[in-house]
DNA sequence: TAATCATTTGAACACTTGTGCAATTATAGT
DNA sequence: ACTATAATTGCACAAGTGTTCAAATGATTA
């Protein structure tokens, strides 16, 4: 077994087990796969944007409403849902001044039912 | 109408629904729970935790065999393993020099997946 | 046209986070 | 005892994140 360590810091001796490994290796998703999920995570780790959509799935609301509802400012709210909305999360449609908030994926509605089970034991 | 605004920024004047408000306000989990909500998602939403996890759903495997499989340093795969370590998501066995590592939660492994339906549409 | 107000935006900030590096611990073999 | 190695740890640092503040935008009303 050589024993050199690569420039990646990855290491290139210890012990591995090769079949164990393949096979793993094997039914891995594409990369491309892990990232588009950890992305959708991430945008629920947040206690801010978990209660908007949260909020958002009871009921329309409006950038005032959801700042009330949940003690920030709107400039809070507003930079939140502005991520929300790039990532097809909520959508909202204008009336006058307002802008009406809604869920724009149903999916993610029931992601974080799976999560509050899992939370809430 | 008042035209003040909070210390802490909230708006204080502006349009509010009370209806709607006061509707949603009572259906909110207690701040605790979305708390531990987003704590949850946190954690997956990092593509290297990601693959740590989906890999120790499919098998066992020590920190070697996984920072092979990944391609990253072991450093960094042990950093992580700590992190899913203190969230309870994966436990260890050690057998001579090794640490063989396996999920400790399988709660998770159903919310990935659910996860994994949205992403692979 | 002014004034008001809901919302958005950009800049700045403190804070967090993931990884690399180097040192350390623990175990096994010689 | 000495060496080798799997894993862990602390430190440092670049990159990322969430919020605030102030200013800007766009719509409504006087």
């Amino acid at each position: 077994m050589a024993v050199t360590v690569a420039s990646d810091g990855t290491c290139e001796i210890q012990y591995i087990d090769r079949e164990k490994v393949s096979k793993v290796l094997s039914l891995m998703k594409p990369e491309r796969t892990f990232q588009e999920l950890a992305e959708t995570f991430k945008i629920l780790g947040d206690s801010t944007r978990i209660k908007i959509l949260f909020a958002l799935s009871k009921e329309e609301l409006c950038v005032c409403d959801l700042a009330h509802l949940l003690g920030v400012s709107t400039s809070a709210v507003s930079h939140q849902l502005r991520l929300l909305r790039n990532m097809k999360l909520v959508k909202f449609r204008k009336e006058g001044k307002m802008a009406y908030y809604s869920l724009d994926d149903q999916h993610i509605e029931t992601l974080f039912t799976e999560g509050l089970r899992h939370v809430e034991e």
